[in-house]
Order: structure tokens, then sequence, then C-alpha cells
DNA sequence: ATCATGCTTAGCCATGCTGCTAACTATATA
DNA sequence: TATATAGTTAGCAGCATGGCTAAGCATGAT
């Protein structure tokens, strides 16, 4: 029931550029430094690092400079607080229904009367 | 194997706002007019039929207009490309972990002969 | 010590987002 | 027909976003 989550309005909103969607499937694969990133984008790299930064808010990537290159890696964990909304929605639904299907199964039998 | 979803672009992007997460999770428990909507949210009601413009988009909410009444419905369904994104990238994850398994499993077979 | 490489920062521009007010349309209701 | 109700539209203000160029570190190679 939370109120209101800060956490998600990061991490939808940084899932909802489609470059970082791309950079986020390249890391799923393997970490990389911020340059093999860039490469297959076409973008330039300050854009690039934007993005990044993006990302590391939502706590979607981790990185770490080791000598001149910053290592970057996707946090899957991060995704977590995504799938516990999509569960809660869900069961508001579904207990939606279930009301429903309640309120018709007595309906019917108050016809069955 | 996406290039761009464009629709994943919308989806992501509605649920980026914190309002608008609450507007579905209103709508989840049942179908409402606008401003019931607006109601507890405190916001006026062109901001909320703006949100709601956006949920339409991308899908989640649909509306029909019943005499001077709008009602407005969750579409559960609007969510499927989202877990199937989630799907696929933990895919993508899983199947590089296992590779990586693959290659210490390999190593320490090595160091044994 | 010099140069190349990889990243970083500052700052510009165009566009888009989120809130608002004010004015309007369309449908009930009296 | 007059009035209240529900929604709609236009347009403004302020700030965020997404792209860029140009210039500035910091580190590795020669």
């Amino acid at each position: 029931m939370a109120k209101h989550d800060p956490h998600l309005d990061l991490l939808f909103h940084a899932l909802s550029d489609p470059t970082r969607r791309m950079m986020l499937n390249q890391l799923a694969k393997g970490p990389a430094p911020v340059s093999e990133l860039a490469g297959p984008s076409g973008f330039k790299l300050p854009t690039i690092l934007r993005h990044l930064s993006v990302l590391e808010e939502a706590g979607l990537v981790a990185t770490q400079k080791d000598g001149r290159v910053r290592s970057c890696a996707f946090q899957p964990k991060a995704l977590q607080p995504m799938t516990d909304w999509l569960d809660e929605q869900r069961k508001v639904w579904e207990s939606r229904l279930d009301r429903l299907d309640d309120y018709v199964t007595k309906l019917m039998k108050e016809r069955e009367q």
C-alpha cells in the first residue's frame, strides 16, 4: 500500500527511454566500459553518460572506475520494486474480479428461488 | 529481440508518475468517472485529464462516455509487454550466468589435471 | 616528457512535461 | 427555458529531458 514510492518513479522513468533499455540489454550480457556502451548506440559520449547516470540513480547499473576505464554492470535486483508493484496491482485487480464473481453468483442464486 | 518498441516507451513513461500510478491503482478496484479520479488526488480536473490521456495512449485505461459522464476502466492486459520485457532481460541475464558458470567449471577441471 | 585514450564537465538549444486558470460545450434537472 | 453538473479545450509558467559541442582532467603507452 505504498503511498508514493519515489524509487518507482526513477525506475519507470529510467526504463521509458529506448536508448537506456538498449544499454541495459547490452549490460545484461555482461559488464562493459562506457565507450562500449556508446559504440553501438551512435550517440556521443556525453549523451551516453547522462543516460548512464539516470540508470545509476535508479540503481539499475553500478559502475566502478579501474584506471581510466569505468566499468558498468547491470544490477538485476533493482527491478524487484517493479515486479512487486506489478504483483500488487494484479492482486487488487483479481480481488476485484473475485468480488464481482461472488456478486454474480449471489444474483444467480437469488434468481433460482 | 525488439529493436525499439515505442509502446514500451509509452508504457514505462505512463507508469513513471505517482499520480498516474495512483489513478491506476484506484481503477484496478473498479471503473470510475473522471471526477472520482480527481477527488482523492487533490489535483484539478484538467490536470487529471492530461494524466488520463497519457494512460489511455499507453493502453492502460479505456474510457467511454455515457451521457455527460466519462467512465474509465483499467486494462490489465496492457501491462503484458512490460512483463515480457522483464522476462527477456532475465533470460539474457541468466544465460550470461550460465555461461559464466560453464567457464568456471571448465577452469576448475583444468586445474585438476 | 609527450601524446593518445577514456572519461568528465559546462553550457547551449529545442522540446516536452506537469501543474494551473479561464473560458467553453454538452447533458441533466427543475 | 434556466441552471447546475461533468467534462473539455486553449494557453501559460516553470522546470526537466535529450541531444549536442567544446574544453578539461586523468591515466596508460612511447
